[in-house]
RNA sequence: GCCGCGGUGGUGGAAUCGGUAGACACGAAGGACUUAAAAUCCUUUGGCCAGUGAUGGCUGUGCGGGUUCAAGUCCCGCCCGCGGUACCA
């Protein structure tokens, strides 16, 4: 009976679906778990065979759960807005929706064909009006709510609004567009002018998180700061929510160690400065008030408000001309160029502890973003400050004694103080301390906790996304009313923005009630942010979710994604929630429980070696094991091969020679140094060996590998297993499709067990066998240790040999089930059942199978393991250490050595000290 | 620079609580079946040394120390690779 995948496979995943073996209910007795995996944004390209990884090991552990009695909530669906298919609507013409629709057509009959789990009824796409509605819906709610700080959470504006009307006597002398304005510096979904990242190749601001060293992190353009006026969504006000909810999810520490560095939690102090000759203070931000003694200079962010107030006149040419520099830099050319630069702006600062006066500078390695966009600068303990004073040849005063500050600064908060009048003689951490509470007493400043979390910008230049429900009357934004949503995306003539304007400028009629409407739209984070709260209540209309159902499935138990989210997606989601949670409209503040990140799956590539020494006529290939020899070393070119004309590295010749026009006429020298590859008298086959190297799995490498590829010749259940096979689902591995054959032999060996099914009771053996492998899996899929159960399978099969007998391969049809669904649902059916094997209940380990009479204790001599001695287990210590003592291989071994101890661990080893 | 993760045979990896390092698989070598090939099955396979041989010995988890009866695993100091982040005061 051979093992006819194909046909096994396409009859279950037809069987599944016109069964509806995948339909979740909302209503159920069962307790609900819910498995969910950063859905995906469909690209042209397709699905490669790293994209399944995480959706396999949810797939299995979804399966587990269902087998254990949950009732398991494991969606699937797209991220569907995006820059990549308008940029190509851009260069095409053809509509964004076109493109993306025909995506996501490819991607579900990719992921059908795997086989997964998927409540394909729950399916949602961030671009489907019904499901933007809600997005927008969430943006209007934020529109409508202030952060109440005193609470720590969000209210309604209205609340705010009566506040002011009750206590607030100006409130009512505002104008409606003064009342306007001031509320938008409270609400969390707000309008201002902020200086953005501006994108001019993507024609779009961009997000902090959306922008590294400078470059976009789609595409890699250039990104210049500018100033416009953007929505923004207030996520620094939930800063410290953020990282304090960090400490109650289950997710790895590095990924909760890079959120705490995004959020950037600093503790310091703000102090005033008196400038000399004014009366207005200005303030900064430190967290080292213990070196307040040894500040020899202030030093202003160019864009500081603080600057026009204290450049003096004879400064401010050239203060104008340095501000002008810094405005033309774009930030990469910022991070480039570490030099120090600055400009004196003509002013002095008052230092409030020795009343003596100094310097106020301009330089751009202050930030205007953070903290007050001043610093108070300590050459001596500070390396930004030394290098600065440095090049300005200012007074560096040392505060720590012993500390050299001639060639750099010392940086450590250690050491005992010094120069620093009252703090003389603490230690660093004292003096702080002692530092913040003169500050606080005197009022010359306050403690203060500064967060490096900005907030999101949330306008994008761009067609492809949701459109604001918003409009202006009077120039200030109106929120839509909710029952007018959604506000659909317009059609446009032409998909890039023109005049400057965003592309939306282009839509006729582009408005509300004869106001215009907002011409920006969210960015790629606005419909990833609460899809896992959709997929709860797909079809509803009234809600977000229904209250209900959200109070049933609760959160995500389980999320998996790459890491690439650390910064972007996972805090703004948690955000989005915590937000939705302080209006009452979600049950749990987290939204994410546990969560994995599976490592990613790197790509394999191969190479020909062209010849092009002597003679070379630019169509001689030279095997890989050949091209360090003398006569072909240092003559060879690599070319990348498409990595599906080779299988173990060994080259498909006919195929080669078919896969472009240039290789055509391509001969051969081959692993064996001869060049004839079609004389069929010669012994063995020819075989042209390629190179190899680990690279992104690229197009331009010809290393992508297609599932849809793999299934064809091993089949969806060799793939899922040979991808759980690779190795930890954490770490990054390349794919390397040398191997899979095993997995696949294997799943043929425990085909053929199938073929007629005995009644037979098992054995002792068998019982044994088959129980070990329920206890090692059902620890592996409860530990997320995939990879080490398809072995335990694998070892479970050769023990067996033969087997046939009912009791042991129905189980055993049962333990693979969520690894290899349809295979499975074949063995299970084989075995006489008529229902799914996925509603079969998962065994338990009956540990009284495992005990074994006796125990192989490794007899080890001075740490080393000699031999190897067969006792009973339940043999009492004594009783072992006289058994082995007695042995004469013991003897042998202590060659009349009396052995100073004997150290035995029952059960384990045995180790006798000499 | 800082933070995080990792380094085990020719390869992917296993060793879950400090207790027989290299499970399982790939590859390779040899063999069986076959006219031949594919498929399948069997044997060997970390390195070095000794022995005709069953076998025995030494060595071995990036490097150097340490703790321990016992270290891939724990501690200290380095080296290398990968990922993130960077004037955050």
């Amino acid at each position: 009976m051979d093992y006819n995948f194909s046909e096994i496979e396409q009859k279950w995943q037809a069987e599944w679906e016109k069964n509806g073996t995948y339909r979740v209910s909302n209503k159920s007795d069962k307790q609900p778990f819910y498995v969910l995996d950063m859905f995906p944004y469909p690209s042209g390209a397709g699905l490669h065979v790293g994209h399944p990884l995480g959706y396999i090991a949810s797939d299995i552990y979804s399966r587990y759960k269902r087998q254990k009695g949950f009732n398991v909530l494991h969606p699937m669906g797209f991220d569907a807005y995006g820059l990549p298919a308008e940029q190509y609507a851009i260069q095409t013409g053809q509509h964004p929706e076109v493109t993306t629709n025909k995506n996501i057509k490819r991607y579900i009959e990719q992921l059908r064909k795997i086989g997964f789990c998927y409540d394909w009824d729950r399916e949602v796409r961030t671009c489907d009006p019904n499901f933007y509605k809600w997005t927008q819906w969430a943006f209007l709610q934020m529109f409508n709510s202030y952060y109440d700080s005193a609470l720590q959470k969000a209210r309604p504006i209205s609340e705010l609004i009566a506040k002011w009307e009750a206590n607030d006597p100006t409130w009512k002398t505002l104008s409606e567009k003064e009342q306007q304005e001031r509320l938008m510096n409270y609400r969390i979904a707000y309008l201002s002018d902020t200086k953005v990242n501006w994108c001019p190749a993507l024609g779009t601001v961009l997000a902090n998180d959306e922008v590294s060293e400078g470059l976009s992190v789609r595409g890699g353009y250039p990104v210049e700061q500018r100033v416009m006026r953007q929505w923004s969504l207030r996520v620094s006000a939930y800063a410290a929510r953020l990282l304090e909810g960090l400490d109650r999810v289950d997710w790895t520490e590095s990924l909760k160690e890079t959120q705490r560095n995004w959020i950037g939690r600093s503790e310091g102090a703000e102090m005033q400065f008196a400038v000399k000759g004014q009366d207005e203070p200005f303030t900064i931000f430190t967290t080292r008030a213990d070196t307040v003694f040894g500040v020899t200079f202030m030093v202003l962010a160019p864009e500081s408000e603080y600057v026009q107030r204290v450049v003096t006149d004879e400064q401010r040419a050239e203060v104008e001309a340095y501000l002008d520099r810094c405005k033309h830099r774009t930030e990469r050319e910022r991070i480039a160029d570490r030099r120090v630069t600055g400009v004196f702006t003509g002013s002095y600062a008052i230092n409030p502890l020795t009343n003596g006066e100094i310097p106020i500078y301009i330089s751009d390695y202050v930030l205007a973003g953070y903290g007050t966009g001043a610093i108070m600068a300590v050459p001596a303990h500070d390396s930004r400050d030394y290098a600065f004073a440095k090049h300005f040849n200012l007074p560096i005063i040392p505060l720590i004694e012993g500390a050299d500050v001639s060639e750099a600064s010392f940086d450590a908060k250690e050491g005992k103080m010094m120069n620093s009048g009252f703090l003389n003689g603490m230690e660093v951490p004292d003096a702080i301390q002692a530092m913040k509470e003169y500050i606080t007493n005197t009022g010359i400043g306050r403690v203060k906790v500064n967060y490096r979390l900005r907030d999101a910008i949330f306008s994008r230049q761009r067609y492809w996304g949701e459109p604001f429900p918003i409009y202006y009357k009077d120039g200030m934004p109106y929120a839509i009313p909710e029952d007018k949503l959604p506000l659909e995306l317009p059609e446009v003539k032409e998909f890039k923005s023109t005049n400057g304007q965003p592309p939306l400028a282009n839509a006729k009629d582009w408005t509300y009630e004869g106001h215009p409407l907002e011409l920006c739209t969210m960015p790629g984070f606005a419909g990833s942010s609460a899809y896992y709260l959709r997929y709860m209540d797909p079809h509803n209309d009234k809600a977000l979710v229904d209250k209900d159902v959200n109070a049933y499935w609760r959160q995500v138990n389980l999320y998996i994604g790459g890491t690439e989210h650390a910064t972007g997606h996972l805090i703004y989601s948690r955000f989005w929630n915590k937000f939705l949670f302080d209006l009452g409209y979600v049950c749990e503040d987290e939204p994410f429980k546990k969560l994995i990140n599976q490592g990613m799956i790197q790509g394999r590539s191969n190479f020909v070696y062209r010849y092009i020494g002597e003679g070379a006529t630019g169509n001689l290939y030279i095997s890989y094991n050949l091209i360090e020899q003398p006569e072909y070393k240092d003559k060879v070119q690599p070319i990348h091969v498409d990595v599906n004309i080779v299988h173990n590295d060994v080259l498909d010749i006919t195929a080669f020679r078919n896969w472009m026009p240039e290789f055509r006429n391509a001969e051969f020298v081959f692993a064996d140094g001869t060049s004839y590859d079609d004389n069929p008298y010669l012994a063995g086959p020819k075989q042209y060996i390629c190179g190899c190297a680990i690279e992104k799995m690229s197009k331009s490498m010809f290393n992508v590998v297609n599932p849809d590829d793999v299934i064809a010749q091993y089949g969806a259940d060799t793939l899922r297993l040979y991808e759980m096979f690779l190795g930890p689902l954490e770490m990054s591995k390349p794919w390397d499709t040398n191997g899979i054959d095993g997995v696949h032999r294997f799943l043929k060996k425990l085909w053929n067990l199938y073929e007629t099914i005995s009644n037979e009771e098992p054995t002792k053996d068998e019982l044994r066998s088959l129980h070990k492998l329920i206890k090692k899996v059902t620890w592996d899929i409860e530990n997320f240790s995939f990879n080490t159960s398809i072995p335990a399978f694998m070892i479970a099969v050769n023990e067996l040999g033969k087997c046939n007998k009912r009791a042991i391969l129905e189980t055993i049809a049962i333990l693979i089930a969520p690894f290899a669904p349809h295979i499975a649902e074949e063995m299970w059916h084989r075995c006489g059942h008529g229902t799914t094997v996925c509603d079969a209940e998962w065994p338990e380990c009956n540990e009284a199978y495992l005990v074994e009479d006796n125990q192989n204790y490794p007899i080890q001599f001075n740490g080393k393991v000699r031999f190897t001695l067969s006792l009973p287990k339940t043999m009492s210590k004594e009783d072992v250490e006289k058994n082995v003592m007695a042995d004469e291989q013991t003897t042998k071994y202590l060659a009349g050595n009396t052995p100073k101890k004997v150290i035995v661990v029952p059960g384990r080893i045995v180790n006798i000290v000499m």
